[in-house]
DNA sequence: GTTAGTGCAAATGATTTGCACCGAA
DNA sequence: TTCGGTGCAAATCATTTGCACTAAC
């Protein structure tokens, strides 16, 4: 079973209809491994797969896809949100690229050393960011 | 000379004229150091000071503070742009408080040692962020 | 047949902008 | 006096929501 079907499975084990509009919104997250997409770009590619598929039905299951850690979802500084398929299992974070989205991943986390050189007790971490941005050799040839 | 009034000279120096908006905002960002307020809050604070300050000239200037590289701004998960004074000179990082935006700054920077891991020389890096969420003493009490 | 899911259009919330007026230099 | 700065109201942009309808199951 590919890891697509899988994740459809995993859907309508948990109650959830594998509609039309799912299906197309799945197969752009897997095409598109390895990098953040805006939910416009996202609803514009998933239209090109099942052409009816309505914004907000992007919005409704894009944040189904995160509550069930299926997607990481981050905020990009120009006040969109971008998506991206968890397709390894591990923590990790990313490099991110500003021109296009393309991410790779960064499987060291300084999380650990940095707490035990931090020494706050009375602080309770819940979670944490590190993204490295900049530009992907692509993206620096347009730039010229 | 105060760091306040050096700030408002580097203002003036610059050709930027002393209003009494921007003094009130100055006041509240320098009354708020390692508090990342929302621009809302800052409205508020700052009609504290200077009552007839509309909600416009608070983000003109917090974009011309974030531009002169006198305020850090960053995106909190819901959605809101956060502001602190930058009152540090060397660059650091951030704990942050979820409940009530308080910060502490962390010196280590883990950037020259991931990088040193990657060997990405296809990449051209710009910058980064790093970041600790969790709750300050003050607001686990109050989540109790 | 049920009920979750969708489309649509309208609401929301943060932020931005155009324009006429105001006030710091 | 002169621009840069401000207030106001309207616009914008991303995202969310209410509600009637549709389609998985």
């Amino acid at each position: 079973m590919t890891f697509q079907k899988e994740i459809e499975k995993k859907l309508k084990d948990e109650g959830y209809k594998l509609t039309n509009q799912r299906k197309a919104i799945l197969e752009v997250l897997f095409s598109h491994k390895n990098h953040f997409l805006s939910a416009e770009e996202i609803h514009l590619k998933t239209q090109e797969k099942y052409a009816k598929t309505n914004f907000s039905t992007i919005y409704r299951n894009l944040e189904l896809l995160e509550k069930l850690d299926l997607i990481h979802k981050i905020n990009l500084d120009n006040n969109t949100a971008h998506y991206e398929l968890i397709h390894k299992k591990c923590h990790h974070h990313h490099i991110i690229c500003k021109g296009c989205g393309k991410t790779e991943p960064i499987d060291f986390c300084p999380l650990e050393e940095i707490l035990s050189k931090l020494n706050h007790k009375d602080f309770s971490f819940t979670d944490h960011k590190f993204e490295l941005y900049g530009y992907c050799s692509n993206c620096q040839k347009k730039l010229l």
